[in-house]
DNA sequence: AAGTGGCGTTGATCCAGGTCAAGCCGGTCA
DNA sequence: TGACCGGCTTGACCTGGATCAACGCCACTT
């Protein structure tokens, strides 16, 4: 292995947080989700209370709280704090005291981990109705920033566990979603440490079609090519995508032109692909040929 | 990559199958968890009722089943049946319809998936107090092979439901052990995405060094060298570290032999390694050095 | 309209780890 | 007791993907 220590995205987190400190940078062990750090570029961070916060969202039938009833939405809202984030800023750091869970709203954020020299793993993509923080650890394992805009509903650690009391349907549904997760994780860990490279790029492709077609974040990896969108847009950069699948920006670039020279796909724009041989793509990413 | 695409053990597994129908082992998409397989070596399959295999269980205590208060254990045994099965005995099939869910309640289990010509990810090593099947799947996502003979209790899917509703407590308790294995599995991730051999195999000696320590299988990748036991016993095979770590046998092996070499570990035996110097290990784990 | 900086692509080269092959060791079975 | 077999190690060599480098393409900025 030995990837490049620290790619372009990486070296330019670091970059901006060498102007305050960057053993905390680096570390990630200090600060905490919403301090401002000094000489840090301003941060947007708007807190709304909206009247009726959840009656009105969008993602609340695909996340867990559609598990409260429409006349039970009362106390959950007044629980939530609704924030919205510029793309860019990490609003959950791992290390820091794990005070906060997040339900995203509206928006993506790239969850992932560093290690000391600046290597990068993004574990997952969250979007709307994606549930952050649960974590028995008093801090976080991960963190998490935003890929343009992102809204999500804030709950305090106990004001959670009060829900979670007072509403046991919504302690199941955490678990539900939480074990989709870890499926989730597991084929991942397939990929990561089994594919080669072509098969990765081919098995994210086939699972941002099937995130278009549902438009849930919550995926179940069971692509298949009935009935899918052929259009993919994505949301995040090469750098991001290399990350996530554990390659570099170069081979993620070189993969895809491969691809698009076999006829499998092509890229109309840097930011969309189309999947012209789905059947083979499917294969391909299912470790076939 | 492009790793050796039928390694030892699994070359093994899919000869032993092939006595039957290769493509059911290869794709793993039918017979159920307890079917006997035709002209497959004997299943020695003991299953047993205890007279109280609860309060006698030694793993309640750090299992899902310690939620459960001592004078409420009958329902829970009422529901349980114990079973044991032989070490190479593969317990849960990926692509089997998902009915059952196991405690282990001894031995040790590998938790896989395979992909079509062979090639195996192992996502985990399932000890005491380990939930399996928790899917929200209809069929499982995984497999389960016993290294050694593994005890375990089994529940059909509506009679844990009914468990669920009638013991909260046990909900909570399983969203607890579901998020734990969420966070070491993106742990996994980093380690299989972005760590070099070096770094795994030391990942992997602190991981094990601290199952020794505390007995639980639960861990949550917080090693520190503090108060740690210096000798693992390691229960499997260089080819299921190899599986699991996302390398060959090959590299494990020499990788071991050149961190004995550097004076980090000494191998007394095959199956036992011993920590001689835990600093540079943690750090190595890390990924610093 | 020239400068700048982030992002993406492509080519040339390198190397960590995979592949192939040989041999060792301990257990087991005839 | 010796043949066999499965697991492990080590050496020689190969290769997929990493690294290094150059360049093109916007979108901003001044």
């Amino acid at each position: 292995m030995g990837q490049r220590a620290i790619n372009a995205s990486t070296a330019n987190r670091l970059v901006e947080a060498k102007e305050s400190d960057v053993s905390t940078a680096l570390l990630g062990h200090r600060g905490s989700v919403f301090s401002v750090v000094p000489s840090a570029p301003p941060i947007i961070l708007e807190r709304r209370k909206l009247p009726e916060p959840c009656a009105q969202c969008g993602a609340r039938s695909y996340s867990v709280c559609g598990a409260i009833a429409d006349n039970d939405l009362g106390p959950l809202a007044a629980l939530a704090v609704v924030t919205e984030v510029d793309g860019g800023r990490t609003f959950v750091e791992e290390g820091d005291s794990a005070e906060s869970f997040f339900n995203i709203t509206s928006g993506i954020a790239k969850l992932y981990k560093l290690l000391p020299d600046g290597r990068r793993q993004i574990t997952g993509f969250a979007g709307p109705g994606h549930f952050l923080g649960l974590a028995v650890s008093s801090v976080y394992t991960f963190s998490a920033e935003a890929i343009g805009p992102v809204r999500f509903c804030r709950f305090s650690r106990p004001k959670l566990r009060k829900l979670l009391i007072e509403f046991p349907k919504l302690e199941r549904r955490l678990l539900e979603v939480t074990a989709n997760e870890l499926m989730a994780a597991q084929e991942q860990m397939l990929l990561l440490g089994r594919k080669t490279a072509r098969e990765r790029l081919a098995s994210f492709l086939m699972m941002q079609a099937e995130l278009m077609q549902t438009g849930l974040t919550q995926m179940g990896h069971g692509a298949s090519c009935a009935g899918r969108g052929a259009r993919i847009t994505l949301a995040m950069t090469r750098g991001d995508i290399a990350d996530y699948l554990g390659l570099t920006i170069e081979t993620v670039s070189r993969t895809l032109s491969r691809l698009r020279a076999e006829g499998m796909i092509s890229i109309p724009t840097t930011n969309d692909v189309v999947i012209l041989n789905c059947r083979a793509l499917e294969n391909l990413a299912g470790g076939l040929s």
